[in-house]
DNA sequence: TATCGTATAATTGTATACAATTATTTTGCT
DNA sequence: AGCAAAATAATTGTATACAATTATACGATA
């Protein structure tokens, strides 16, 4: 399971080089089965081999990398399967991470999922692209912390970042974000009116529909098949 | 997310020193936020802080542990609204993964868990427990393997690990066995008529009457509440 | 006594050194 | 030339060394 931010601290050596390579890997820098070498990542990034391992290890435990021992570190790499897969997964849990917010979350959180979306809103109608990613982003986290799971609110975290990446690689959308905005009114709705079932299903579909939409974008061919 | 026995390798001296600490977390030997030293932990296996720190930064991705940097690594542990939380998420991908298997499983996976299924009910006849979880976890390995997803299979193995080191530290299961079996065998024959929608629900209500079991038995006690 | 500041020790972060394993090249033979 | 074996190089695994940071102990001062 990986991985937290606030755990893997961003400004050491270690966390450095982790982000760089796991990057390279989700952005597509990286193909399927490169050898990675210690010795010469170091040597690219000004590091020694200590911290490079140290973030092997990390890698190879997200499963985005796997190391044979003696051999060497080979990227594993993302296919667009996989991507299909995540959504699919997160989809699940992002309808219980809302299901359990009904009875978890707090006035001030949801004050602020109300205020993220007359925000969005707002920017929406305005067409600023960036903040409206950025409050997208945001939704996300909230409604994650407000399902008063560490272990659910680690694991969405994890794919949430893992698509976030995967998502940079496909056009932007800009039709989309009315719709999803929509939809996490409605998210929003259920889980203020007390509604378990109607708010995992709209978050179920929620992500559903953000998958079939990358789907259009072009998603197929930013990933190889197999 | 983490974790393969695969891909951790055993016999090199991080991997047994992952291995070690993981097992002695989950199985409750350390308590909550007990601090690890490297040296210690080192000098206590035998092993310099090298390897000792690589299982470290796998031991976060999960977290199993938190570093703080430049002050040290404090364990997480797991409370019993942990193990419950896992086991309402497993529920969902259990589910999945039956769905996904339905029209992802080969002939010979299918055989293998017919074959599963039959064994079993006979061990159970004769009350041989040992062999009874052995092919327990041989039943739900070919389901990750079935579901045809690499993403799903990688996720659900290391839940299952986790709950497994947890199992023990509850009574063993009789009666459930029986129940247990029964519910395998629904899963097999929804997934060998091809009906997706039942193969999901009754994978679903395997994991959740596994928990309900597990805390019949006793898990409360096992583990602190906050 | 209490508290602050400084010195000391302990601990982590990183780099380097050495050992073991694996890959590559060279050499010798037919 | 082609192959095999040996030598060499490259790479990983682990241990140690050193630097930087944090914790602890001690003592001076009010």
């Amino acid at each position: 399971m990986a991985i937290k931010d606030e755990v893997t601290d961003k400004y050491s050596l270690r966390g450095r080089v982790y982000n760089k390579i796991r990057e390279d890997i989700l952005e597509g820098r990286y193909k399927n089965n490169d050898e990675l070498k210690e010795l010469a990542i170091g040597e690219e990034l000004g590091v020694s081999r200590t911290p490079v391992r140290e973030a092997f290890r990390q890698l190879e435990l997200e499963g985005l990398i796997r190391i044979v021992p003696n051999k060497g570190a080979y990227v594993t790499g993302i296919t667009a399967k996989d991507v299909k897969d995540i959504y699919m997964i997160r989809s699940k849990l992002e309808g219980l991470a809302a299901r359990w917010a009904v009875s978890n979350i707090t006035e001030e959180q949801m004050s602020e999922m109300e205020e993220n979306i007359y925000l969005t809103e707002f920017h929406a109608s305005k067409g600023h692209l960036d903040q409206i990613a950025t409050l997208d982003n945001r939704f996300h986290e909230i409604l994650y912390e407000a399902c008063g799971s560490k272990m659910l609110e680690h694991q969405l975290r994890e794919y949430h970042e893992y698509v976030q990446k995967v998502r940079r690689k496909t056009l932007s959308e800009n039709k989309r974000s009315l719709a999803s905005t929509g939809e996490h009114k409605l998210i929003m709705e259920a889980i203020k009116s007390g509604d378990e079932n109607q708010a995992e299903k709209m978050a179920n579909k929620h992500i559903e529909n953000a998958y079939k939409n990358m789907v259009k974008n072009g998603l197929k061919e930013s990933y190889p098949e197999a």
